[in-house]
DNA sequence: GGGACATTTCGGCGTCCACCGAAGCGTTCC
DNA sequence: GGAACGCTTCGGTGGACGCCGAAATGTCCC
């Protein structure tokens, strides 16, 4: 019952500065070719090669082929969600020499956290709504009555949420303003509704958010929330 | 804003059989001296240390000097935490030439998962709680009324877990049920109470409890929980 | 079919590091 | 003080692995 369990793969994995960056850029729930995950890690295609096999090996990246391309991403949710709970260590952890790369030093101020809002945009509205009521709790994060009636209003798909298998809310630490954003199946469910309506889109880089201006407008007068307006911060 | 996260000092410190299993040894919340450790992972006392000092360079583990011993423990919940969720990959991975030690092949059916109970213990519990609606919803494990009630009447700490920073409740996957188990301030509350209660003590080998008669004639009349007798399960 | 392109496989190089035994350091106990 | 003990540091060795360029594989497009 409840044996020891077996880190070395999934710690070998994530001991290199390469197989570091790359689950780094897929955490944001994209599939990326290899060759993108080469050029932005700042290593041979050959060797992307390798550190991907490693990374499918252990469980943490799925792979799949189209053309002659072959993309990987996360292999689902307990991996990013791992991955996070991770991120909070890696805080706390010396900074060793980890060759970042010159484009994407800094990241969108909205992005996708794998399925949910993150960034600045993910954490106002989960302050807002902890202030309007519609959350309940410091850590927990519980979608109230008067939550699931204002998110229900703005089309998103409350009860589709509730009801799935996954815990309906998580708070996401978020990795430098830890604080907290709002994660599980509602959070998945709020990000699609906002790619959806088109209030926010894909960042052409493929890493972060842009926030339209019609996204702008909706968190001002729904929620008080004032963004900046350079997308990108630091 | 958020950027990239560093695995790798977090990877390294994970990638190594022995390390893993210093982890493991950890996980249940104790300090144990560098010795024991090194015995238990079958390496010779040079290397344990070497390992340890990796683990405490990495943020995953303390240390604190007694006379001649020097007890290595987590550095803390959040640790616990993130190896938790860890924990769950590692049981997709394949299994790598992990050389188990003969001894602690199989925990004890109750245990502590750094701070609260687990193993059969901690799942009947909890299983027999959200039957009752103590606790409810399928994976936050939000507690009730009537739960808050329930437990306070056993002595549990109930306001305490509910106003501490942390989050009151939480769901722990046991790693090989994988059934949830209560974690979180509740969990750890009521973890204190069985302890303080003497309804579990320590099993002398440091690993795993032992369910003591008032212990098992609680959980049965109170809850209709029947544990088996032999403490030792497979 | 042939050439361009994306990716993987291969061979080789250099470095890192897990491991041990021996020696050093600090504590305990007589 | 001196011996026993717990632990860490040091030196050395062997294997693992991250890296690359070159060659091989597979796909697309003409």
């Amino acid at each position: 019952m409840s044996r020891d369990r077996d880190f070395t793969a999934v710690g070998r994995a994530l001991s290199t500065p390469a197989r570091s960056m790359f689950l780094n850029l897929l955490m944001d729930g994209t599939s990326r070719p290899a060759g993108e995950l080469a050029l932005a890690a700042g290593v041979s295609a050959s060797t992307a090669s390798e550190h991907l096999t490693v990374l499918v090996d252990a469980g943490l990246v799925t792979c799949r082929s189209q053309g002659r391309h072959r993309y990987y991403s996360l292999a689902g949710r307990e991996v990013a969600t791992a991955l996070e709970s991770l991120g909070v260590l890696a805080d706390s952890a010396p900074v060793s020499g980890y060759r970042r790369s010159r484009r994407a030093e800094y990241l969108a101020a909205a992005r996708f956290c794998y399925d949910h809002l993150a960034g600045r945009l993910g954490t106002s509205l989960t302050d807002a709504w902890v202030g309007s009521g519609w959350l309940a709790g410091r850590e927990e994060l519980a979608l109230t009555d008067a939550g699931a009636v204002g998110l229900r209003e703005i089309g998103v798909d409350v009860d589709g949420a509730v009801t799935a298998r996954r815990a309906t809310t998580r708070a996401c630490l978020d990795w430098t303003e830890r604080r907290p954003h709002l994660a599980g199946a509602l959070g998945s469910a709020i990000g699609s509704r906002f790619l959806d309506a088109g209030w926010v889109v894909r960042h052409r880089s493929g890493r972060g958010l842009d926030v339209t201006d019609s996204g702008r407008r909706l968190v001002r007068e729904a929620w008080g929330i004032k963004l900046a307006d350079g997308a990108v911060g630091g």
